[in-house]
DNA sequence: TGCCAGGCTGATA
DNA sequence: TATCAGCCTGGC
């Protein structure tokens, strides 16, 4: 177990703020994270967090995978304090953090996302692992599934994903997985692109579009000037920045910015 | 019963 | 180039 005091960062937020779909709460202040094909169960009181790996694991993947080496009080700082909307968002939201997840992960995720519900998502993206994934089991004897590779997914019918409960979405997760294990589209490479080249490679994939893309960019990339638009940013944008959201002014900080709003308009509402 | 939910595609004008 | 059905499905 590593023990750590962390300033910003709130697990509990993070898994409200919908970038990750594979976090959930096991019981009073302790949690589960399932990325790719690890396991992690953390328990956190106040900034004092317990990450139950070894030493090892949380300085190979888990550090990153939170991004932990990131100072996020800078970005709070930058905000203008004449902004009292964006500043109570992310006073609320401050534990939040962009997770470093999985290219191919976040891919499926956002496929599934579209015209859908969180609860919706997390059975679905548990069904298709559960189906297709490896099966895997922690060393206390915890059954659980990794990610399913795109491999295992190509070879399908376009329709069978509906077994899933993927809907009509299934046959955009299946040709996207065609397309990367035919090398029509090289994630690798996406990888190494700046955010506006690597979004116009993934929108030229079945089923991705401009909010699909962003949030790939800016949950699976890092591409924090990333700026996700669905009806709930937009709401909030039309009510808050009918002028526009400053966007020169958290220049290749949007992405931040973007959560502390999304998540301020899901949760800091009564 | 009908509507809606973290959009996108493809047809049509 | 813009607009708009239609798409799955479960919960309300």
């Amino acid at each position: 177990m590593i023990e750590k005091t962390i300033n910003y960062f709130d697990i509990s937020q993070i898994i409200n703020s919908g970038q990750c779909f594979r976090m959930g709460k096991k019981e009073n202040n302790t949690y589960f994270v399932i990325a790719g094909d690890k396991y992690l169960e953390i328990s956190q009181v106040g900034k004092q967090c317990s990450f139950y790996c070894t030493e090892q694991e949380f300085k190979n993947f888990w550090e990153h995978y939170f991004d932990l080496d990131t100072e996020y009080e800078g970005y709070r700082k930058c905000i203008n304090p004449r902004d009292a909307y964006l500043m109570n968002a992310a006073e609320f939201g401050s534990g939040i953090r962009i997770l470093n997840q999985d290219l191919w992960e976040m891919i499926v995720s956002f496929l599934i996302s579209q015209q859908n519900n969180i609860v919706r998502i997390r059975k679905c993206i548990q069904n298709i692992s559960e189906t297709y994934g490896e099966k895997k089991q922690t060393e206390d004897g915890r059954v659980y599934y990794a990610f399913p590779e795109a491999e295992a997914l190509a070879g399908l019918e376009e329709d069978e994903l509906k077994k899933c409960n993927l809907g009509y979405r299934s046959k955009y997760v299946v040709r996207t997985a065609r397309s990367v294990v035919n090398g029509e589209i090289s994630l690798s490479q996406i990888s190494e692109m700046p955010y506006k080249k690597a979004k116009e490679e993934l929108l030229k994939l079945f089923g991705v579009g401009e909010k699909v893309a962003d949030c790939i960019c800016l949950f699976a990339l890092h591409q924090t000037a990333a700026f996700p638009v669905d009806t709930h940013i937009n709401q909030a944008l039309k009510r808050h920045y009918p002028k526009g959201f400053p966007k020169r002014r958290y220049k290749g900080c949007e992405g931040i910015m973007q959560q502390y709003i999304f998540y301020y308009e899901l949760l800091g509402k009564e």
